[in-house]
DNA sequence: TGGACGATCCCCT
DNA sequence: GGGGATCGTCCAT
């Protein structure tokens, strides 16, 4: 597969935290990695904004969360759990600390890489040459942001990376208006009695996470 | 200098 | 549905 994608410009992530949060269902993120072109389109996110309790940057810049202050368009990544990375799109101006966590996509171009990245296989557990396995395995990939890291091959070195760049970057597809039914929830993992609605994510997609949400 | 904990995942029951 | 893995970060001594 090779589609023809545009990048998103610079403006595009200088918006409202929450409306680019919305804004990047259905775009699509591309790593160039090891030679692969790894394409995923993003079907779930969270959103994180100043004066927000469960924000990295909620008590101020420090030397881990630093790039979520840089200007929109850069890549966050952090180190979490002793194990695992996830990766955030930053928002908004220089100094304002907010960003997008990217919690699921929907692997579209390098499932063979994103499956050697995660440690699987094509074609384990039955299936046809050439055959990547069942919906359910492929979800699997990259159903998780700390998956979608795994299987991309991001970890801390494109932490700040530039999101209009050439190595990492988030694109559409030209030419191409698509309708998508948005459903909101509160976020993952979030404990807080008066926790917002800001888990987006694309109705009925069989690519997002399964991560339970508390209500 | 140390202890608590985390924007998670996977395996086990 | 529950708990363990595993370590960087932050804040309180």
């Amino acid at each position: 597969m090779n589609l023809a994608l545009s990048k998103l410009p610079p403006s595009f992530y200088l918006r409202p935290t929450v409306q680019v949060a919305r804004d990047l269902l259905g775009k699509y993120i591309v790593h160039k990695f090891k030679g692969k072109r790894l394409v995923g389109r993003i079907v779930e996110v969270e959103a994180y904004c100043r004066n927000d309790p469960a924000s990295h940057s909620y008590r101020g810049q420090t030397e881990r969360n630093r790039v979520m202050f840089w200007t929109g368009g850069h890549l966050y990544v952090y180190f979490t759990y002793g194990m695992h990375f996830c990766a955030n799109v930053v928002t908004r101006n220089e100094g304002v600390g907010e960003a997008v966590l990217l919690r699921a996509v929907e692997p579209v171009d390098g499932l063979k890489e994103m499956m050697k990245q995660r440690g699987t296989t094509p074609q384990e557990g039955g299936g046809q040459a050439g055959d990547y396995g069942s919906y359910r395995r492929i979800a699997n990939l990259t159903n998780g942001p700390a998956k979608v890291c795994e299987a991309f091959g991001i970890d801390r070195r494109l932490n700040g990376a530039d999101l209009t760049g050439n190595r990492v970057f988030i694109g559409e597809i030209k030419n191409r208006y698509e309708k998508i039914k948005i459903g909101a929830s509160t976020r993952v993992g979030i404990v807080s009695g008066q926790e917002k609605m800001w888990r987006f994510y694309i109705k009925e997609n069989p690519f997002v996470s399964k991560a339970k949400v508390h209500p």
